[in-house]
DNA sequence: ACGCTATATTGCCATGTAGTTGATTATTGA
DNA sequence: TCAATAATCAACTACATGGCAATATAGCGT
């Protein structure tokens, strides 16, 4: 990664990859196949939505490759195409801790 | 981290965070702050965006503190508040570049 | 061929939000 | 106090998209 500015276009990537992740049903669903590949009936009932619902972000995350799909029989089963997602997801996830901490400690002292 | 799941709460809360960086305008500003504070005026020259735009745009920032503001007679410095981002970005933007590598390895084999 | 099941797709509606325009609030200097 | 500049706010339009309902597609068994 270059160390200076990205280019327009690169920062539209970028954000195209945060808006695909901005999407709590698609975190979970992603959450979902971290225990491994599971077919999209397997998704809906755990994930409690609608099967459309769930057919339709699989697309847009098989689209961008985080997922992937094999097709077997009358099922498609569905998987983890890339685990940098965690790592986004862990880094986003101790910063928001860390700033709550720092809040509620401002919040203690005045 | 927990390393198992997260609850609903914990993703929502990501999803949120990732949608404020689904934008190319606000990692323009982001990238724009990474070289020192600047006014409002400063990023409008810099990015091409109308101020009003801008103005907005680091309004979300900084209720998600991502910057932060100084007040200081007629102009606001806006500031980087959190460094995390430029990981996100980085991480993000090696995986698409690997991902690119990769689709091309497979177009010239076939 | 027919029905049955799993998945995908399409059309629709509601919501959210990026961007513009115009008004409004500070702050400085004359 | 008045004018000028910087920044924010408010109202509006245009567009993207999440969710639902209904329909379509595909594979299996009979």
């Amino acid at each position: 990664m270059a160390k200076g500015a990205m280019t327009a276009a690169q920062l539209a990537l970028v954000a195209e990859r945060f808006k695909v992740l901005a999407e709590p049903v698609r975190l979970q669903l992603l959450q979902a196949l971290m225990a491994g590949e599971r077919t999209v009936g397997e998704l809906v009932e755990a994930t409690g939505l609608s099967q459309a619902n769930v057919s339709k972000h699989l697309q847009l995350l098989l689209a961008h490759e985080l997922v992937a799909r094999r097709k077997e029989g009358l099922f498609a089963y569905y998987s983890l195409a890339d685990e940098s997602v965690f790592q986004l997801c862990d880094l986003v996830c101790s910063r928001l801790e860390r700033a709550t901490r720092e809040r509620q400690r401002r919040l203690a002292r005045g």
